[in-house]
DNA sequence: ATACAGACAGACGGGTCCGTCTATTTAATA
DNA sequence: TATTAAATAGACGGACCCGTCTGTCTGTAT
């Protein structure tokens, strides 16, 4: 069955594959100080040399999943025929953070765990963050909305206001008016 | 000088009082992962034995930080004759938010190194967070908004927002248009 | 003066974590 | 078949961290 589609042949990970694969999900739900080197090896299922020749150290694994989450992410949002108008794009967004699995934003916790904005993992998150608003302002602009710059910076904060809110209630976060808040901001009326 | 003013007469702080005011800055600039009760112990000039019978473990003195921090916010925001016009309070939050040693919101930083949402310490953040909500929905039907329900939840989003991009961005957060944004949700216009 | 409560200093054990290292096994290539 | 590259298993050291424990000192009250 399985086999005969070619999206899922079993081309076996690399190791490095597999570490990263594995991490993402245990740093998501534990935090980067909460799994160590360790469990991500025994979950991996990868010796210990191995993982320290493709990761010097812990950080630079850290540095890798967000790279990964980030272009997973792209992947999930082809801009095939145009970007997708904002409205869709924001409501895409805010179905994804209702998931009932979702806990916040990857980006928004490592820059949390990682304080100091000088730290690999916390530059790397906000360059993940840069390009969002990079993203957000040529959507704006492709849009033709009235003033872009506005929109996007306005439509940016909601949405890292939704995240947060998300990460703090879970599936109780006060999400209700949440699109309709994007298309005020938006469209400047209900 | 300092000793007239009845405000500034130095009465000794409590051991219990010198381990909190010594520990919230800690907690707040490097983690409470990354700080450990060593340090807070060395901070705060106080025996290791002082510190467990005032906090049996250092998950009580994270959750008793955590209120403490709260009930401080409030002292800075007395509703003597009523509470203040919504825009008025989120400008003087977002005020604070850029002031420049502001590293973004306790309680979403709680949130993200406890993701466990059962953890004392993310459910005393997310008991303030509540509280917060509640005091936004008093002051928009305090205000008569036309739908006091809608405008607290979509200002509590915003200011969320603006609480993680700071943290996330630091001085260059993107809050040019958070005043705008919010006048937009509370009135409706510009 | 004596008794007692509380703070002080600091050693200690058990545990975790990161990163290095040795030594063995597997797989591919010449 | 012989060799080389790479993965495996797992011990190990040094550092930290939490919480307990022993023992000393101060200060107040009886």
């Amino acid at each position: 069955m399985s086999s005969e589609n070619i999206q899922t042949v079993e081309k076996p990970l690399s190791a490095r594959d597999r570490i990263l694969s594995v991490a993402g999900p245990l740093f998501y739900r534990d935090g980067y100080r909460g799994i160590g080197v360790d469990r991500v090896i025994a979950e991996a299922g990868v010796a210990k040399a191995t993982f320290y020749k493709h990761f010097p150290a812990k950080d630079d694994l850290i540095v890798a999943w967000i790279n990964h989450a980030e272009a997973q992410s792209l992947a999930n949002f082809p801009d095939d025929q145009g970007p997708m108008p904002l409205t869709a794009y924001t409501d895409a967004m805010i179905a994804i953070a209702q998931q009932p699995y979702c806990l916040g934003c990857t980006y928004q916790g490592t820059a949390a765990e990682f304080v100091d904005p000088t730290h690999p993992a916390h530059a790397a998150a906000m360059a993940v963050k840069q390009r969002v608003l990079q993203d957000l302002l040529h959507r704006a602009q492709h849009q033709g909305v009235r003033n872009p710059a506005r929109v996007a910076d306005q439509v940016f904060l909601l949405l890292e206001g939704i995240w947060a809110s998300v990460r703090m209630f879970g599936p109780k976060a006060p999400l209700d008016h949440a699109r309709d808040a994007m298309r005020r901001l938006i469209n400047g009326a209900v």
